[in-house]
DNA sequence: ATATTAAAAGATAAAAATATCCTCTATTTT
DNA sequence: AAAATAGAGGATATTTTTATCTTTTAATAT
């Protein structure tokens, strides 16, 4: 469903947007170590999505990243959109190159109501949603 | 979603199972034409689902591959789990190795709806369903 | 029986994804 | 201004996936 990358991403993405006001900046180390995800591999996706805009870091001493702005602003599907491109959303499930209404794959119709289903929730559930539950002590970032 | 091997495997059942009754039977080379997908690889592939007693081979002349009994019987869900295996119908969308209702992930409720949308259509989704529609010509394998 | 055909099996290669390491640059603190 | 910190960027390594090639095995036809 989603590469390695992209689930990294998601998880790093909420645990920034779980960080209390105040101390809402954190260090790669402390990224990585809280949602269980290889540093060096995990910074370069960070990079990914410092350029996307999704994300911003400062270097230095005390530096990190974290979220400018609302977290409720901040959908999944644009992560992954970020990071596994919108294949995801767009490509046809059978590899046809020119899937389309006019010329679908065998599964097309049938994969339409599932791939707006999905989307439809990657583009309305926003960071605020998932890192309050994990806040609240309802759901998890590790193991 | 599924992977490359998975989307050929797909395609070539739903070739040969578009087969008419008599020549029920397509060589290799015929079907991996047939459905754009390179010779050896798919040859592979085919084997894994031989193996999964989802199709049969015959070798020698006039030899190739066949779909024995009713392709009513055999569902799309068969073939990804025997390709990709079960992680699409199990695995936990954010990677976390110990998800489930006691200790769900960020999206695990969320991701629980279209998981079941998804194998629930790949389930009760059977090569005769998507071959018909290919053999009447309103869905194509190619292109 | 022999030759031919076509899949099975094994070895190898290429490409992509994942992962690590090292150096450079910007920032902050002293 | 100098030292220390931490992300950025580039190079490299490993693993997995995708793909090809060669040899072997089984079946058919002559």
């Amino acid at each position: 469903m989603f590469s390695k990358a992209c689930k990294y991403a998601i998880n790093a993405m909420i645990y920034v947007a779980t960080l209390p006001e105040g101390q809402e900046r954190a260090g790669l180390k402390e990224i990585s170590k809280a949602v269980n995800s290889p540093e060096a591999f995990t910074g370069k996706i960070l990079q990914e999505l410092v350029k996307h805009d999704l994300l911003h870091s400062v270097k230095g001493p005390n530096g990190g990243f974290h979220i400018q702005g609302d977290t409720s602003k901040i959908v999944l599907s644009e992560i992954v959109e970020a990071i596994d491109g919108d294949m995801l959303f767009t490509g046809c499930a059978l590899g046809l190159e020119k899937c389309s209404e006019d010329h679908p794959c065998p599964v097309h119709h049938k994969f339409q109501a599932i791939r707006e289903h999905l989307t439809g929730m990657l583009m309305t559930t926003s960071l605020k949603d998932v890192a309050d539950r994990v806040n609240i002590g309802i759901s998890f970032l590790k193991y």
